[in-house]
DNA sequence: TTATTATGGACACTACAGGTCTATAATAAT
DNA sequence: ATTATTATAGACCTGTAGTGTCCATAATAA
């Protein structure tokens, strides 16, 4: 239960680019020596970033990265899932056991099915609320609020035209 | 970024548990066959579970696990902590880029070292925060509370003597 | 003493993270 | 139009962790 190391690229990365908003294009040989990653493997990740529409990208010389949307509008969250995958942190697999029908099928059967199909257990609602918390926090951190917490500690040798 | 499916057995063999205390011990043949799963894999769960001091074993005839401690006490975050190990949920790789340089050095020369030599920058910062939120709603749902819930919605065929 | 039960180690299989390399496509500058 | 430059996609490799089985051994209550 880690975030992988592409997500950790991708973060500084995106914190990167978010960071140099002078020329436009931020080229992978930049990126990849910035962050001190092979540029083979990086660029598969600014590929995903790109997929999701996180990143424009343009080739050519002069070419390169750049936000496609602004700082504060790409959070946590997005890089993460763009990532990660949006799968559920907990995918029950054994619904056909006795256990399931002690803590599942009672429930949806005395409160004679809450919403659609859902049919969630007492496990799956604890861990639900989990991942509502998770991804509720990881909503609210953007690239822009790292960056403005790095300028508030004294660092001003950024954004130089 | 999933729960493992071993946490998804530990868990609910902890709930069978947590349902049948009327004579002590429950054997791995019957966990095993209300979990639906196989013997051999569960019982190295299991084997993980007592090594932590989740659970109790004793052997021979009518021998099998009981929990070491009430079902209060044995929380979400306990399971888990157990079975995925206690790794943090991120871990920082190249702390020797230039972007390490930019989030990380600047703060910790101007703040001083503010405790010990904990040393985090401002993305490993992000992410502590969400853990210590996901591990705080963790701790705050115990076996107990899943059983409760189970009973208040009118499933009582449990607890028999 | 014996039947029963948990435990630990060895082993196999699979999937995926992490990473490299190369050929191809797209683009801007000339 | 050509060319140099850059991103993209695919094939490929490696190691490791998750999932699972099987068996030999240890511990224990009857
Ligand atoms: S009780 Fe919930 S977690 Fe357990 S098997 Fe049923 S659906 Fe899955
Ligand atoms: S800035 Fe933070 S996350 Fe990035 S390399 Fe340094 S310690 Fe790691």
């Amino acid at each position: 239960m880690q975030f992988s190391k592409s997500t950790d690229y991708a973060l500084h990365a995106l914190l990167h680019l978010g960071n140099s908003e002078r020329c436009n294009n931020v080229g992978i040989k930049e990126l990849a020596s910035t962050l001190g990653v092979s540029e083979s493997y990086l660029s598969k990740i600014m590929s995903k970033l790109r997929q999701d529409g996180l990143v424009r990208a343009v080739p050519g010389v002069n070419g390169g990265y750049e936000l496609s949307r602004s700082t504060e509008q790409i959070t946590f969250l997005d890089v993460i899932q763009v990532i990660e995958g949006r799968q559920k942190l907990f995918e029950c697999s054994n619904t056909d056991s006795q256990q399931h029908r002690l803590l599942a099928e009672e429930e949806t059967a005395g409160r004679d099915q809450e919403r659609s199909g859902k049919c969630e257990c007492l496990v799956q609602k604890v861990m639900e609320g989990a991942e509502q918390h998770l991804h509720q926090y990881l909503r609210e951190h953007t690239i822009q609020s790292v960056l403005d917490e790095a300028f508030k500690h004294g660092n001003h040798e950024t954004n130089k035209k």
